[in-house]
Order: C-alpha cells, then sequence, then structure tokens
DNA sequence: AGGTCTGAGTTGGTTTTTCCAACTTATGTT
DNA sequence: AACATAAGTTGGAAAAACCAACTCAGACCT
C-alpha cells in the first residue's frame, strides 16, 4: 500500500485513488478486467504478472470494492473463484480513458492506438471533455484545481 | 521504470502512459507542479517524498518531456534549477481530474474534497464527460474499450 | 580570509516490494 | 491409482524505496 497512512485517512482524492489503484499492477489487472477478463488464468497470461503479485493484488482490489470474488464451476470442474468488478471498479474506465487519451495525444505509439474508447451500442468513438454544469465545454489549458471543503492548510 | 521493455516499445497506451507517471509519487509531483510548484523544496516539503527519489523522479519526468528544467536565479542567491511543466505535462490534468472525480464518487473522504476542478476565468466546476464525435454525452457505464490499429493479437 | 547559511541535491546502508521458479492443494478425469 | 488443471503459496534473489547524514557551490557576514 503505497501512500496510506495508518493514523489518518488522507485528505487529497488523488492521494485516496492511488492509494487503492497506484500499486503496480493494479490499474492493469483493472483495464483487463474492463475488457471482460475475470480469472487467475486470465490475468496471468494476459499480463505476465507474477501469481504472487497477482494473488495480492486481486486481494487488494477486493477488499477496496473494485472487484468482487466469486465463485463458479465449469463442466466437469471444481469450484473455483473469478473476480468481476463491482460499480466503482467500472467507475475506473474513467482513469483508463484518461490514461488511453493522454497516451494517443503526447505520447503516440508508432503503430497507432492499441485501443479506443467507444459507445457500447453504436461503436462511435467517444472522448473524455471537461464540461461545466451548464454543458459548456472547456478546453483542457482552461482547466485548473482548485482547493475544496476538506482542505485545512495545504492539500 | 515500471513496464519499459528495451526490446519494444509497449503498444498499450494504457502502459505507456504508465511508463511515465506510473512510478510512485510520479504523478503527485505532477499535481503540485499543475499547482504552481516548481523547486525542489516544494515538492519535497508539501509531499514529503525521500529526496533521492524526487530527484530521480524529476529526472525521469524531464526525460518523459513532462517537465522542463529551468535555471533561475533570485535576488542575492546563486543560479538554481526549476521544474516546469511542459504541454504534455499540462495535459496530465486530465488524468488527475480522472483521479480526483473517481475519488469523489466511489472513495469519498468524510471531510469532502479537497480540490475541485474549475474553468479557470469563471472559477465554475467542471467534470470529465465522456462525449461523442458529435458532442453527445455518453454515460461512462455506456463507454468501452475496442482494440484499435495497433492491436495486433492481444492488445 | 575564514566561517556560516541555504537550496539542491548525493551517498551508504536498511527495509520493503517485486520477481522468479518451484511447490502445493483440491478436485475431476482416465 | 495416476494424471491433469486452476488457483494459488513459498523461499530466496533482485530491485526499488526509505532514511539520515553528508556534499557542494555560491552568498553573506565578520
Amino acid at each position: 500500500m503505497p501512500f496510506k497512512s495508518l493514523v489518518e485517512e488522507p485528505r487529497c482524492q488523488v492521494v485516496r485513488t492511488l492509494d487503492v489503484v497506484g500499486e503496480k499492477w493494479s490499474l492493469l489487472i483493472v483495464r483487463n478486467a474492463l475488457r471482460g477478463q475475470t480469472r487467475f488464468s486470465e490475468f496471468r497470461d494476459q499480463l505476465g504478472i507474477p501469481t504472487d503479485i497477482l494473488s495480492a493484488r486481486l486481494a487488494s482490489l477486493v477488499e477496496a470494492g473494485i472487484l468482487e470474488k466469486r465463485v463458479y464451476r465449469e463442466e466437469g470442474s471444481r469450484e473455483r473463484f473469478s473476480y468481476h468488478l463491482t460499480e466503482a471498479g467500472r467507475g475506473l474506465n474513467l482513469v483508463i480513458a484518461a490514461l488511453i487519451q493522454w497516451g494517443d495525444e503526447y505520447n503516440p505509439s508508432q503503430w497507432g492506438s492499441a485501443s479506443r474508447m467507444v459507445e457500447v451500442g453504436t461503436d462511435q468513438p467517444v472522448t473524455l471533455q471537461f464540461v461545466t454544469a451548464d454543458s459548456q465545454f472547456v478546453p483542457l489549458e482552461e482547466v485548473t484545481a482548485r482547493p475544496g471543503p476538506a482542505s485545512v492548510v495545504a492539500w
């Protein structure tokens, strides 16, 4: 657990979120889960992650409420476990999409994009935009962070 | 450098982006830079990061084109270095905003939000939304990833 | 000229994570 | 009974992070 303090929950959302998904491999597991993968062996084979780390990450993602551990049984097999995204886990496609979009824009690969975000029904590509409450688009350069209610002295 | 391979640049944007900002502390340095911090001592004091790690991260962020190292001289001091976001670095406020928004929604603090994203001129709060090419909003659950041009077998 | 201060690091040694390969466990099949 | 398989565990090596102490180069003071 990279940034967690035992005495006090960190105030900053960035820190709190990175507590949950900032460890190595965590977001990649979530990304693969968003692609529909649910099993230990799928994550292991697709990501090439060491199995002890995978085991630890799955446990901490379950504990963080991002994955849910379920029992399944395949024809002629014993019971096994699978891992399914919760609503909070599915919410992380916001973060994944941001990483994809930044990578496409500022760190493109010579081979083009490996994945695109699309609307499920229509397969139309979608992008992330900053939007005000009255649905006005705001360019990225015109957006900044300000201290909110929970900021006491520093952020 | 967490995920980098020397023989081949990874195809997936998520992996490529995490190569650059996935190490511990990197995104927090960027976040503080977005708040206007530029100096070694500011990052050190605000983040509480070990100085050798800070030194290494600043160097790798410079190398990745996210920060730019500049010389400055204060009244009655010798020349020193400061670190300024490049355009690519400023683009990371997309990622920071996604982390903040996810944290607010799925992992809220009892003290409320420590920071809000706002439009610079008006201070109106902004949120990240998925949008199609013809400016239609798409709810998060209706968005998924699909393989793009650079995906050969797996993603 | 010598001593002190300050920002920005570097260095050496310890602790924590990650990695890797080999092993285990609980079934179900042959 | 022997073998196969998914889902892990375990032990030891390598890498990364952490911490405290130290350096370095100019500015400033006496």
